[in-house]
Formats: C-alpha cells, sequence, structure tokens
DNA sequence: CGCGACGTTGATTTGCCTCAACGATTGTGG
DNA sequence: CCACAATCGTTGAGGCAAATCAACGTCGCG
C-alpha cells in the first residue's frame, strides 16, 4: 500500500525506516476519517488511544457538572490529540474529544505503542521529544493562566496559534481561555 | 563509592542496573547541597540541567514586570525539576528556580542526558514515563484553573499535594493559585 | 422559509484585586 | 537570650474585571 506507507513517512518525518520498519509501524497504526461533531473519546471510557491528525481539527475538553464547557486542548494537522490524563494513567476518561471539522485521524492503542517501542527503539525518543515540547507549552499554557488578564490570554492564543482559528466558533476559544462567550465577545469589541 | 551508588539506585528505583552501568550514570549526576533561599536557575540563563530532588523542596515561578511572583511547580523528594521551557527547547530561562529549603539535589546536563539515552536506551523510556505522568497531572492543572474557583483550586492543591505545605509560605501557595495572598487569607477563613 | 445555533449588548451581581493599616511571627545582632 | 526589625498574615474599604441573567439580532442549514 504506497499511500499509507507515505502516510507514516508523514507522522514520523523526523525519522528514517526501513521497509520492514514501515511494515511493522502500519500494522499498528489504523486509519479513521471522522466527520465535523463526530466523538472519539467519551467521558467514563477507558482511553486506549493516541490520536494523530493528518487532516482537519480537533479538541479535548471537559463538561462539568452544571453542563459547562472547557476546552484543554485543540489540535490540527500533524498534532497529537487524547484525553492524556486517561491515557496516561489508566483512569477512565473524564474528557470528551471532538471533531471540530471533518479530519483524517491515524490511532494507536496503548498496548500496541508499547509493543512498537520495543521493537523500534528510536520511536521512545520521538515520542518523548514531542512530550517535551507539548510540556513546555503546557507549561507556558499554566503561567499565562495564572498571570495575565482574559483579554492578553485571548490576544495571546490567537497570536500563537492562528491556524487554528478557522476552525473555531467564539464558544470554543471562551472554553479555552476559561471566560464566558459574553466576556469574549466584549474583548473582541474592546480590541477593534 | 557506596553511598552515591545507593542514590543512583534511588533515583531510578524502577530500573534495574549492573554494575557498569550504575559507574556510567554516576559519572553524569552531581551532587549539590543547597540552603533555603539558594537559586539554581536566574532569567535569562541558558538552562542546561535538569534537577533531581533527593531530599527538601523547590519551586519553579516567573518575575512579571511588576514584580508579581507566579509559582508554575513546586517539587519535593523524588521529583524532578527545572524551567522546562528552557530546558526543552533551548531558550533562555524565563524563570527562577528557588530552594524552599535546605535541599539535596541531583544535577545532570542536557547533553549528558543525551548520552545516557544512548548509553542505555531504557533510561529514555522511564524519562518517557515521568513525563508522562507530569504532563497529565499538568493537564488537570489547566482544567482546574479555568474551570474552579480559588476556594475550590486551593482545597484541589492541599488535598493533592499534602506534603508539600509544611514547606509553605501562604504567598508560596497564592503565587501557584494565581490570586493575592488577601484573597487567600480569606478563603482560609471562610473553609474554617 | 423558518428554526435553532451563535454572537452581541445591556443591567446587575459577584469574586477577586488594590491599597492601607495593623497584628503575629520569625530571625538576627547586641 | 532578649529586643527589635523585618517578614508574613489578616482585616477592612473600595474598585474593577468577569460572571450572570436576559433580550435580541444574525447567520446557516434542513
Amino acid at each position: 500500500m504506497r499511500s499509507d506507507n507515505s502516510k507514516i513517512k508523514e507522522i514520523f518525518k523526523t525519522l528514517d525506516f526501513s521497509d520492514s520498519e514501515i511494515k511493522i509501524i502500519e500494522s499498528v497504526f489504523h486509519k479513521i476519517v471522522v466527520k465535523k461533531g463526530d466523538i472519539l473519546v467519551r467521558p467514563g471510557d477507558l482511553v486506549d488511544s493516541h490520536y494523530y491528525i493528518l487532516e482537519g481539527c480537533l479538541r479535548t475538553f471537559h463538561i462539568d457538572s452544571q453542563g459547562k464547557e472547557y476546552t484543554v486542548q485543540f489540535g490540527i494537522k500533524d498534532w497529537w490529540i487524547s484525553d492524556y490524563t486517561a491515557f496516561f494513567t489508566g483512569e477512565k476518561a473524564i474528557m470528551t474529544v471532538e471533531a471540530l471539522a471533518d479530519s483524517i485521524i491515524y490511532k494507536i492503542n496503548s498496548n500496541h505503542k508499547e509493543w512498537l517501542y520495543d521493537q523500534i527503539p528510536r520511536i521512545d525518543r520521538f515520542f518523548r521529544i514531542k512530550l517535551e515540547r507539548a510540556f513546555a507549552a503546557f507549561q507556558k499554557r499554566i503561567l499565562s493562566g495564572i498571570s495575565q488578564s482574559a483579554s492578553d490570554r485571548y490576544q495571546h492564543f490567537m497570536a500563537t496559534y492562528p491556524e487554528i482559528e478557522k476552525y473555531l466558533k467564539n464558544y470554543h476559544i471562551a472554553s479555552y481561555l476559561g471566560i464566558t462567550t459574553e466576556s469574549l465577545s466584549r474583548i473582541r469589541k474592546d480590541l477593534s
């Protein structure tokens, strides 16, 4: 399968693989095509999958007891997404993972991932580095959350992730910033 | 050196090493003893070290243009600490890492760490798993920050990390929660 | 076309901040 | 070891940012 082959190369574009390694990797990645609005993970699920976004946009969010939504992460092309708390710790999901646009995803499950680490050890390093960068970004976001005003956080978000904007409704952004849609509306008005 | 040897085993307690591996690891870890108030990383530093806390307590915090402090992370026995944004990305530090008590630290620098990954590949996995757990904890903290009131965040923090409390002043906790010391004082009053 | 989802605006309330003053605690030098 | 200063924590009054509640305009889609 030549075309799937090239997708695998795209996922791990910083690594070079032999044909036999590509075969190994292909055997544990599964392509899923989802439509806007589709849900990949629901609260209470056991999350044993990690998702690579080849195309489209997804978000991970939590719904509290009052039904309010809080977005923890957006993901677009070439990002990985899941409910990481559940995926890494084995706890049940408290998050929902939802497609914000028609998307093409490559999915790998937890056991297969561990197996893959054994088969091709430099993939361990690959994911460690991905994780390091994501971790650094989260640290910055925590700092932003405790140190900046809503307006500053909004401007910072828009400047940092301009490519994501086109997939988002205002209420997605508000739920990411931890403010209401009304407040976001007023912030946008003040800035214009 | 029998005693240093045992410390290495403590740092990597989920792994088993041969004597020659222990020698390799010892050669890249350096013990530092710091006093309460000592600074390990300053804003503007190139951060090429990762710190393992054998004993004591440290924190990583940011100082904004008005001189206000925002604590991003505390660390106690058996935690790792640094300015991760700087350490992972190679950017200059925007954080300060400070000892909140007399502490015993084991320090490894970035190049040595990469070298160690090559020498003993399962250490890659060890750090990946550490990072996964830290990442999950950060995701929870972000959610807490955007979804909970200051009082809820305070109670959640105290319940989750009771062992850290004894090292902290109230203003440390306030700077971690993103509130003022006055607000924290009032929250404590309301809860009692 | 008509309905539901989305975004905006206004009035009011609330949670946390700011500024200021004052106890309590800690630590240090005489 | 005490005295005193500095640091830390608490309390009060007032202000501001963002939430809440409510109404209404707009847009996109079945």
